[in-house]
DNA sequence: TCTGGGGTCCTAGGACCC
DNA sequence: TCTGGGGTCCTAGGACCC
């Protein structure tokens, strides 16, 4: 049977989130900050109306916003999780398989469902309860590839008169389709490969699903490739609704000041750590690399810049917050330079073994604490009801390079003490 | 003054092995 | 004049995604 994929992709979603707890705000221009309060990430579509830029640095755009009362939220990913929870919950009770992609959209498994039901007809019913669920809006792409379901769900939420769902199962409406769309709009065609594609004549999709794939492996990659075989309706990407286990986390955050101490450098690569010490720990894994990077900023022309990173390979693998918070420590020492003005650090954890299937030898065990399990556990569970409760004493008090989130919403849906009031 | 964060995959090149 | 060849593994860096 010929696979076929739907690709349900929420409208705005960050902005919609925002909009969901304020119905004051629904016909409002709204966007929602990176952290940091840096650059605009999401905007409604009265934002868009207004012009306003996807990754434009708000700084940027301060008159507009108070020339239109544009509504500005910094990103409260803790709301934005729980409301992406019940999308994808309300998704697998519609769909025979769900793979969800990101946070704000997921790909079903329809192969067969064209048997029963019309396919336009399921995405206008996936999309009204989606609506009346959750009161998200959300645009359905219909195609046998994932590559052509994202170009379907993009034109979706592009002509209004799609009512948000597009089947392009049929060939002929591929090629039309295909023939409007820019080839910076395919999925996997980036700024870079826009630009090369470009140079070569290559200008639509269509002209890109017309390439030798065999060509195009040789001049680009096998990922081109995959592409060019995926528009021509070839299925090349499975739907992977088995959660991979990571391969890495990282933790990265750019300082609300200027971080110039060590100490307070210190203060966050630490806490960093322990962020994502305690993420590795939910992923059930251990890691055995660990490496840390700082930089200055990156736009003022009178800073001197500075960036490095350092990684170590750990003895054994663990999941200890301490013993990382040692190697970081030493990582840490091996790049700082004093006399910086630093902007941003992170950490990264990799090279991971599952938990218990490690075999410490003669010499490594005696290393291994005996309760490290037991204590890791207990900190994690304090930190499940209130994050941060219990913390290591390099993660500091003080906090001055802390991020900027200035114009936070309540945790509607995530926290007991910020529950909507109805009067 | 102020410009995000968290991921994956592929490739090229070097080290190393027989 | 001629100075092996084939393979694997690892890492860094680039490109892409949302």
């Amino acid at each position: 049977m010929r696979p076929v994929f739907a690709l349900v992709d929420c409208n705005n979603f960050y902005a919609s989130c925002e909009k969901l707890f304020r119905p004051d705000l629904r016909h409002a221009p709204v966007v929602v900050l990176s952290n940091n309060d840096g650059c605009v990430v999401a905007r409604s579509k009265e934002a868009k109306a207004l012009g306003i830029k996807m990754g434009v640095p708000v700084h940027k755009i301060q008159e507009q916003i108070q020339q239109h009362g544009v509504q500005v939220f910094s990103s409260n990913y803790a709301l934005y999780g729980d409301i992406s929870n019940r999308v994808m919950q309300t998704l697998e009770a519609l769909a025979p398989a769900v793979e969800v992609y990101s946070i704000d959209e997921a790909f079903l498994d329809l192969t067969g469902v064209a048997n029963a039901v019309d396919l336009t007809e399921f995405g206008l019913q996936v999309r009204a309860t989606i609506q009346q669920h959750i009161g998200m809006t959300v645009c359905v792409g219909i195609a046998p590839s994932k590559t052509l379901a994202k170009l379907a769900n993009h034109a979706a939420k592009q002509y209004p008169a799609t009512r948000g769902v597009v089947d392009l199962t049929d060939p002929i409406r591929q090629k039309k389709l295909l023939s409007l769309m820019p080839v910076s709009e395919v999925w996997g065609v980036g700024r870079k490969l826009s630009e090369r594609l470009n140079a070569m004549g290559i200008t639509t999709a269509l002209d890109l699903a017309s390439q030798n794939p065999k060509d195009i492996r040789q001049k680009f990659s096998v990922v081109l490739e995959r592409t060019v075989r995926e528009l021509n309706g070839e299925s090349c990407l499975a739907l992977e609704d088995i959660i991979p286990t990571k391969q890495q986390i990282l933790c990265s955050r750019s300082f609300g000041q200027r971080v110039t101490r060590y100490a307070d450098m210190h203060e966050a690569i630490s806490s960093y750590v322990a962020r994502a010490a305690e993420k590795l720990r939910h992923e059930q894994q251990q890691c055995q690399l660990i490496s840390v990077y700082i930089r200055t900023g990156l736009f003022n022309p009178n800073d001197p810049r500075y960036s490095n990173s350092a990684s170590l390979r750990l003895d054994y693998p663990t999941d200890d917050t301490r013993v990382l918070l040692n190697a970081a420590g030493r990582l840490l020492q091996a790049i700082w330079k004093d006399g910086y003005r630093y902007a941003k650090a992170g950490i990264t954890l990799s090279d991971f073994y599952d938990r218990g299937v490690v075999q410490p030898d003669l010499f490594t065990q005696q290393v291994i604490s005996p309760n490290s399990a037991r204590l890791m556990q207990v900190v994690d569970r304090i930190n499940q009801q209130q994050r941060g409760k219990v913390f290591f004493a390099s993660q500091g008090t003080g906090k001055a390079w802390a991020m900027n989130r200035n114009h936070l919403s309540p945790g509607y849906t995530t926290s007991w003490t910020q529950l909507r009031v109805v009067q």
